[in-house]
RNA sequence: GGGGAUAUAGCUCAGUUGGGAGAGCAGAUGCUUUGCAAGUAUCCGGUCGGCGGUUCGAGCCCGCCUAUCUCCA
């Protein structure tokens, strides 16, 4: 094939190449750093600082192909995706740009050379619409770029359209600028000539679609809505890959060019079915799970892998999705998605280099995903179809639970429930959402008053990296209720204490005055307030004070959490580099880390990880700290960032030998400083996420000598033996082997007393009377109650037994002896039970009591054969 | 961070108001068969997640842990 998608790709860029552009790779897909936008869903975006004027271009001439992402928006919700034949999640944008540079002319110049010149597209297909202009904007027709189509295109080829389509704005403010799109009509000729093209031009026609939006980015959009002109004009534009192949191709969807040809394929020897391209549901599962596949890959290839929160959680549902279709309309019970991923890697492994190093790690997360959510799926269907049988109507309520509590998609609930023809309650379902919504916002209640300003002066906060100990002013305090205590907070004109904040608890210390002094239990940041948190009011808040902080602590602290920042070093060397900090908590005694891994790890994994930091904390790297750094040079030098983090332009850097990270905490003078360091524990915190919990420094030490002092106490126990394992394991043997002996002399003992018994039963009228007293556990009494009974024809059984201060009591009675008796075992347990100054009960063949007065177990049988004689009188 | 759920034989799961721990599959053995697949009969297999409480008696009720799943933020 002459125009398969990487010569498509490749022919693109070589083209702009060529005139003068520089070709800069896709930036990735899942954005860490914007938090307006959790993933690529243009071109422009990795370009958007340079509109902005924040940051200058690498070249004022640049193209790529862009990896985007869509899961909201016009056209493109997620539940739409694979109903169409050419909307998608995932996709590539091909793009040129200039900054400042060439404008109209040779955007629209270069795009027809390269679509009718190189690509060789049928220019009588071709249509073209520029921007109309609009009244309220005081903007016109956009005669320069038509005068430049009409040197390419006949002037009744060219449609001029509003502002819904052809005038692009980046937000509500900002860079903004009329657009020119080129159109093509893909219909078989026979349809062209029926209707003519031009009027099916942005009318939602799956054959008659825009494929290249040139955006002419000349204005600025003011706040009070009014534009004004820039003084630098840009181009941005786009032109969707995966379409532009199907047209080359002259396929009339693009699932049928060759980006998809190989995944549909796959899928076909998978499930047994066949692709038709038509809108049945098999065909509509064969296009969302092509799609879809090619989404999750390349995210989890960005480091998103699918998680319960976040980028995370979106990346879940668009695999679950796959997973859906593929169980309801392909069949496929098993996981099978994974298996798409070696054909995604030969397709576009050379372009994409990530997937391609990712392989193994892409296919496993998938197939445990899969495994997890088909075993999600299945239980779900067992609580379904016991919800439909026999009922025309699924409550909300039902229909909520199966989505909450067993994350049960609901249009799986729709679609089974409909082919049974029954009900669900929408209304109630999304109330009961709405409720659990609500339900996760409460918080716990903290109530504080007004600020009492104590002395006017500047409030310069932290100086505690250097410091530790810092004459201070109160400024000013309040009172503060927390679940019904009472507490005041500090504010001071400086601080020597570390705010909570990245991970670090606040610091504890004292506020010294004269003969004054007030504890501080906790430091926090309020946005940008330090408070300090305090007991009580001291007689007078004015004058000098001296803030100290609690050195051991903060030592402490910080040998945590410098070895935190090793461990993110350690974890990613031995794990791979989709290993990423998730959360971490460090106080003075031990140290919390959260990260994304997608397994838990193996003893020796673990064991690495920890020698790994200790040898990091052997070679006593030096903190080299730098307080303020730009936030690109930062990164220039590979510092880690925490996703969800917001950094300004001017960050700290932290740095023990190769391990970099902007960190705004506190740390050790040298790595050597941190002493030990010891993993206690590692679980799973969400699935994906991992945490780990570690100790270091004197904690270490105290908890080898734990270890030490405990081993030798087992040792002692065991008389110091040789070889102490050997000794557990030969103990244990014989520990199982008295057990089973035990168990046999329990079994002969039974035996016995159940000889005894029988040789005790005494005729009276015609039931088989049973009445002693034996030393049994209870628990065999039971036993041989119940075997008696079946060994025994109308069996009237009473025994008694003691154990210590305890009496016992077992009544059985056969079902004949109840006929003829008219007894009931409870109502004789009942009756006998206070003699042993307790009570019981139980069925009416058996009962049983318990009493703390063993001397009246005698009495109590009496009267058990008293009641019996009475009755039969 | 918050809500909900689950944990019983190697695996998948039942287990009624608290009253003798079960099924299917897997495993072992015998029979059947030239052999396999299959059939058939018998057997083995359990700290009912852990700790504590209530009770004459707890897999079941209560409390606290642990692990896993799930939704919301």
């Amino acid at each position: 094939m002459r125009w398969d998608v990487n010569t498509i790709r490749r022919e693109y860029l070589n083209f702009f190449k060529k005139k003068g552009h520089k070709i800069v790779a896709s930036a990735p897909m899942v954005l860490k750093n914007d938090p307006t936008l959790m993933f690529t869903n243009a071109g422009m975006n990795q370009f958007k600082d340079v509109f902005l004027g924040n940051n200058s271009p690498v070249s004022p001439r640049v193209a790529d192909s862009q990896k985007c992402l869509r899961v909201s928006g016009k056209h493109n919700d997620l539940e739409e995706v694979g109903v169409d034949t050419y909307h998608h999640t995932m996709f590539e944008m091909l793009g040129n740009w200039s900054f400042g540079d060439y404008f109209k002319k040779e955007a629209i110049d270069w795009a027809w050379e390269l679509l009718t010149d190189v690509y060789q597209i049928d220019k009588s297909r071709l249509y073209i619409t520029v921007f109309e202009g609009h009244e309220g904007d005081g903007t016109l027709v956009d005669e320069e770029a038509e005068s430049h189509w009409k040197n390419h295109i006949s002037a009744d080829r060219i449609l001029r359209c509003g502002k819904k389509d052809n005038f692009w704005e980046m937000g509500e403010t900002g860079p903004c600028g009329p657009c020119s799109e080129i159109h093509i009509d893909i219909r078989p000729d026979s349809d062209r000539e029926q209707v003519d093209g031009k009027s099916l031009v942005n009318m939602d026609h799956p054959q008659v679609i825009e494929i290249w939006n040139l955006v002419f980015i000349e204005f600025n959009r003011k706040a009070n809505k009014e534009l004004e002109s820039l003084p630098d004009k840009h181009v941005d534009t786009g032109l969707g890959l995966e379409r532009l192949a199907m047209v080359l191709q002259g396929k009339q969807s693009n699932y049928q060019a060759d980006v998809f040809k190989g995944l549909l394929e796959k899928l076909e020897v998978l499930s047994g079915k066949t692709y038709e391209g038509k809108d049945g549901k098999v065909d509509i599962a064969f296009r969302v799970i092509s799609d879809h596949v090619r989404a999750v890959a390349f995210s989890i290839a960005d480091g998103q892998l699918p998680s319960n929160t976040g980028a995370g959680y979106v990346i879940r549902r668009i695999l679950r999705r796959g997973v859906r279709y593929g169980y309801s309309f392909l069949d496929l019970k098993t996981p099978f998605i994974f298996q798409l991923v070696a054909v995604l890697v030969e397709q576009m492994g050379e372009f994409y280099p990530e997937i391609k190093a990712q392989k193994g790690l892409i296919e496993k997360v998938i197939r445990e995903e899969e495994e997890s959510f088909l075993n999600t799926l299945s239980k779900g269907l067992i609580r379904l179809e016991k919800l439909v049988v026999g009922s025309s109507k699924i409550s909300g309520k039902d229909a909520f639970e199966l989505y909450d509590t067993y994350g049960f998609p609901l249009d799986l609930t729709q679609l089974i429930a409909s082919e049974k023809n029954v009900d669900i309650d929408i209304n109630e379902f999304n109330s009961e959402l709405q409720k659990q919504k609500s339900r996760s916002k409460s918080k716990n209640v903290v109530s504080a008053d007004d600020w009492v300003i104590v002395e006017e002066n500047d409030e310069l906060g932290f100086v505690g990296y250097d410091s530790m100990e810092v004459d201070v002013k109160i400024t000013r305090y309040r009172r503060l209720t927390e679940k019904g205590k009472e507490f005041y907070q500090f504010v001071l004109d400086q601080t020597p204490f570390y705010p909570e904040g990245g991970g670090q608890v606040g610091d504890t210390g004292v506020l010294l005055n004269g003969d004054a002094k007030i504890g501080v239990i906790d430091t926090q940041k309020e946005n940008e307030l330090i408070v300090h948190k305090v007991t009580s009011l001291p007689n007078a808040l004015e004058g000098n004070w001296k803030a100290v902080v609690n050195l051991e602590k903060r030592k402490l602290t910080e040998a945590n959490h410098s070895a935190t920042h090793l461990l993110h070093f350690a974890l990613r060397k031995c794990l791979g580099n989709h290993v990423e900090q998730k959360g971490s908590e460090v106080n003075h005694s031990k140290l919390r880390f959260d990260f994304s891994h997608f397994q838990k790890m193996s003893t020796e994994e673990l064991q690495d990880v920890e020698d790994e930091v200790n040898s990091m904390i052997q070679n006593q790297f030096v903190l080299e700290e730098f307080r303020e750094i730009s936030i690109e040079e930062a990164k220039g030098l590979g510092a880690m960032s925490l996703f969800g983090e917001k950094y300004g332009d001017v960050v700290r850097m932290i740095q023990f030998g190769d391990s970099k990270e902007l960190c705004g905490g506190t740390h050790v003078q040298n790595s050597g400083n941190i002493g030990r360091f010891k993993i206690l524990s590692e679980s799973s915190v969400a699935s994906g996420i991992r945490r780990i919990e570690a100790i270091t420094n004197k904690a270490v030490f105290d908890w080898y000598d734990n270890q030490v002092s405990l081993l030798d106490r087992v040792r002692s126990e065991f008389n110091n033996p040789k070889d102490l394992i050997k000794s557990i394991e030969t103990i244990k043997q014989e520990v199982s082997s008295y057990k089973s002996r035990i168990e046999k002399y329990e079994l002969q003992e039974v035996g016995n007393v159940k000889g005894d018994l029988l040789n005790s039963v005494e005729k009276i009228a015609d039931l088989n009377v049973i009445i002693q007293e034996v030393i049994l556990p209870a628990k065999q009494i039971k036993d041989i109650a119940f075997q008696l009974t079946k060994e025994v024809e109308d069996l009237f059984l009473v025994i008694g037994t003691r154990e210590s201060s305890k009496a016992g009591l077992t009544v059985m009675l056969s079902e004949n002896a109840r006929a003829t008796s008219g007894l009931d075992a409870r109502n004789i347990i009942k009756e006998i039970s206070p003699l042993i100054k307790g009570g019981g009960g139980g069925q009416d063949f058996f009962a049983t009591a318990g009493g703390k007065n063993p001397d009246g177990i005698a009495g109590a049988l009496d009267k058990a054969k008293s009641m019996l004689t009475e009755v039969l009188q």
